[in-house]
RNA sequence: CGGGACGUAGCUCAGCCUGGUAGAGCGCUGCCUUUGGGAGGCAGAAGCCGCGAGUUCGAAUCUCGCCGUCCCGACCA
């Protein structure tokens, strides 16, 4: 078809909102792609709804290609549901003031619900997906589309008769979704996600590297590792030990309370010291976690070591249980659980004495403590690859799809059970699979851009050609546009009363994969300006050979 | 929820310190000129200065409260 650029509603932007901070967010709301209601609310545009809508149509493909069944449950789910689930209590729930309802955030609930009709193991798998709004009172929304309160996510349930069977779903949703991301033509790594205090269930993030996002992708140069930071394995150097003692030595360090002031006093290697840091467990247990003095604690690694929740001590915990103060605190002579990270499995560390103001040379694990070792620091920039030692990087990224294997929680609740071959009841084994689809837009102009505006994968353009009419070739490029839309192109025909330089510039902003140029310089051969937007390549060529450009 | 910043025209901002009743650029409307990279001229329209109290003869400006938005942190099913 042909639009025609004079009567749709296309508010471009010289400049962006002063309140942009990520690229996407500056692009798409000076493109016209979106507009903001209010804080993490978003509006889009016709413009910005056709892409939406590219994004969606290629998710919904690909999951309709793994057999799964569209559906469309609602947004304001009876609260009742959520109470049986444990889940009422989440914060970030919208709750409507004046019922007992509330604004579902992800539709677990609603689909177990549903899934209780599932009766027999003759009637499993399935796999149930729908395109809908979703709520999420975010505390802080950011980065445009990025961190929002209301979004439209694809959420898609496979339920299964045992875990051979979620294994299945899974992978083929594994599947299905590098397949999406790949046609939506933004990269992305599949990476092992966070399984929290949960635990147990496999889960797997889809990570985009970009300029802006809520997560960290660490890659090795080799291509044989990715991981999000929160859950990223990483050798870090090796410390520069002193001298090896034969037992502990104290040495007093008054007002050393920090690492830096510490390794400078001794002129020791930070990394040759160690970081006490206590957390109360929710039985009120005191634990203390010890990683080496340059690293950085991992609080979420921390808590999947101890298997519970936890929180770090206060002042007045500390003193009860190591007599001492806060910088001061060591392994040696504590009678709590030590988790100590693998780094300080080999070698002599410098504590604390445990006695304010004072520290202990050549502490060693094993010798003069005992602890529970396990990977609890966050890997840093300069760490190698622990599969082969290659350099790591360290990238910001959107997260633009997730996958959970649920098991039995939410059948377990809500009572979705089946008949089995033999003849006894079991709960349905479950899994989910989220993709964001306003942050599959998000990630492509993030990774898709460069200082004139959005560079967008063909895929998710919301048009195919932007042919600008320069004064003078009206109808030639009238004709051209029709010749275009009949070859199949989406035609965005710039008609509108304005100079060549503004066309241009909105082309650019816009960011359509290919711009067709028609004015004075191409009545005289008939032929058109055709330049690649991703390439910036410029060819003259007859129209009818334009969709064999780029 | 803690820390910080900002709310003035559609957008980006100045004015606030030192109170005297509102400005610029871009955009918008009309006319002229121009026309392959946001050109120029002339004439215009457009603001509950976030909201509410207070101080004052007088508040965009000072004080207090509230609301909103953004950034850092906490949080992230």
């Amino acid at each position: 078809m042909v639009f025609r650029a004079s009567q749709r509603f296309l508010p471009t932007l010289r400049d962006a909102p002063a309140d942009a901070d990520a690229v996407s967010h500056k692009l798409l709301v000076r493109a016209g792609f979106i507009r903001q209601v209010g804080a993490g609310l978003w509006t889009f545009t016709p413009l910005g709804w056709r892409s939406h809508r590219k994004a969606e149509q290629i998710v919904r493909e690909e999951m309709d290609a793994i057999g799964a069944q569209e559906w469309l449950a609602p947004v304001i789910t009876p609260a009742e549901l959520w109470r049986e689930t444990g889940r009422a209590g989440i914060a970030a729930l919208f709750h409507v003031r004046d019922r007992d309802l509330l604004l579902a955030l992800t539709h677990e609930e609603t689909f177990t619900f549903h899934a209780r009709e599932l009766q027999s193991y003759r009637q499993l798998p399935q796999c149930w997906y729908h395109f809908q709004t979703k709520g999420r009172d975010e505390p802080r929304p950011s980065g445009g589309l990025i961190r929002v309160r209301e979004f439209i996510m694809k959420d898609s349930y496979s339920f299964d008769r045992d875990e051979e069977g979620l294994d299945a779903s899974f992978r083929a949703h594994e599947q299905a979704y590098h397949r999406i991301f790949e046609r939506c033509g933004i990269e992305t790594y599949a990476v092992q996600a966070e399984s929290g205090v949960m635990g147990g269930s496999e889960s797997v993030d889809f990570l985009a590297p970009s300029g802006a996002g809520q997560n960290v992708l660490v890659t090795c140069e080799n291509g044989d590792f990715a991981a999000d930071l929160e859950v990223a394995r990483a050798l870090p150097r090796a410390p520069e030990f002193p001298e090896r003692l034969d037992q502990p030595t104290e040495i007093a360090t008054p007002g050393t309370t920090t690492i830096e002031a510490l390794a400078e006093l001794l002129a020791i290697d930070p990394a040759a010291t160690s970081k006490a840091m206590p957390y109360t467990k929710e039985d009120g247990t005191v634990v203390l976690a010890l990683v080496r003095g340059d690293d950085r604690l991992e609080e979420a690694k921390l808590l999947a070591a101890l298997g519970a929740s936890a929180r770090p001590a206060t002042e007045d915990e500390i003193r009860t249980a190591f007599g001492a103060d806060p910088g001061s605190l060591g392994p040696v002579g504590f009678g709590g659980e030590v988790i100590a990270d693998d780094t300080l499995r080999e070698g002599q560390f410098v504590a604390g004495a445990n006695r304010t103001g004072w520290h202990l040379r050549g502490v060693e694990a094993g010798r003069d403590f005992e602890a529970r070792f396990a990977d609890i620091r966050v890997p840093r920039e300069g760490d190698r690859c622990v599969k082969c030692g290659g350099a790591l990087t360290f990238r910001t990224a959107i997260e633009v799809g997730h996958i959970f294997k649920l098991g039995t929680r939410y059948s377990d609740a809500l009572g979705a059970m089946f008949l089995d071959e033999d003849g006894r009841e079991k709960p349905i084994v479950m899994g989910s699979y989220g993709i964001g689809v306003a942050r599959i837009i998000a990630a492509a102009v993030e990774q898709n851009h460069d200082e004139l505006g959005i560079r967008w994968p063909r895929a998710l353009a919301p048009y195919d050609v932007h042919l600008v009419a320069l004064a003078g070739a009206e109808t030639q490029a009238e004709e051209a546009a029709d010749e275009l839309s009949r070859a199949g192109f989406d035609v965005l025909l710039d008609d509108r009363d304005l100079r060549a330089g503004e066309k241009f510039a909105d082309a650019d902003l816009i960011g359509l994969p290919l711009r067709v140029t028609v004015g004075k310089k191409t009545l005289e051969d008939g032929m058109v300006d055709v330049r690649n937007r991703t390439t910036g390549e410029d060819r003259r060529v007859n129209v009818a050979e334009v969709g064999t450009q780029g």
